[in-house]
DNA sequence: GAATAATAGATGAAAGTGCATCTATTCTGC
DNA sequence: GCAGAATAGATGCACTTTCATCTATTATTC
């Protein structure tokens, strides 16, 4: 029922390090007089999506946002330019979006200063098998709790 | 410079887990009229420190809180009679925070819904070495974080 | 096919957060 | 011991996030 002290540890550890480090990659990033670390995500995963774009809705899974929120970061975003939004045919209460030609540059930019953030803090853990365990380990208590929704 | 693929995919897993379980964590306390996640972190870091208390920045070195953030946060909890603070002698600027027993029993109340929780997803990893591995990879990426300020 | 439920997304109000700045006190170097 | 720097903590302001609720549309059920 209550947790080992083991248990306790790791959750811990995962609280602090993802904590500790995004403060860093945002101040960094804000730093640069670049959009916070959130839009990152958003550009990206719009990015990949490619031609087809993708639905707010979608992003917000994905992406683990709050409706309320992701609707006024979207808009944001679109007020910026960075995203477009076109109506969906067929279903007219819904959206899509998909990133513009400033989004792109937006995104790799951000990228020069977030890629190596990633890499400075990441590279602590040296071993490519150690790094494959701890990320296995991680996915595992995602793929758990998304499921009993 | 650029992150492996390994180390973006630990980056994002740190990211994805931490924010999923805790945001289910805090719905939880949330649905039970007990307050959120955060506060059960302030309250047993004194709790801890005993009679003798602690002093807001040395919470907010431990816990990596906002100054500002904590400042308002301390206050919401004295209102709410968890904490009691009292001038500290030996440095006017400063002062001493104490739990009061409402405040134990409120964090043993969240303890009652946080612990199995943590239980709960944490022992996704059932390994206890696999554990211990995880959790000193993360606690690795920590170590370096900080000292590097 | 009309009534009801469910879903996509927006929005007002309230709470939380970060940033810059402020006051009060203590520390430092001369 | 005094001037200037540093530190503890509070606070105004702007921005973000959450919660509850709203509108519009689509799905479901009888």
């Amino acid at each position: 029922m209550y947790p080992t002290e083991n248990e306790t540890r790791l959750w811990v550890a995962i609280n602090l390090s993802q904590r500790l480090i995004y403060r860093k990659m945002d101040a960094a990033l804000k730093e640069k007089r670049l959009p916070p670390l959130r839009w990152y995500d958003v550009l990206w995963d719009l990015e990949r999506a490619g031609e087809k774009g993708k639905r707010p809705f979608e992003l917000e899974q994905s992406l683990l946002f709050e409706q309320s929120n992701l609707s006024r970061l979207l808009r944001r975003m679109t007020n910026e330019s960075l995203l477009e939004e076109r109506q969906f045919s067929r279903d007219r209460r819904g959206k899509i979006l998909r990133v513009t030609e400033k989004g792109r540059v937006v995104r790799k930019n951000m990228w020069k200063i977030y890629g190596p953030l990633i890499h400075e803090y990441m590279s602590q853990i040296e071993s490519e098998s150690e790094l494959k365990q701890s990320s296995a380990s991680l996915n595992r208590l995602v793929d758990c709790s998304v499921i009993e929704d």
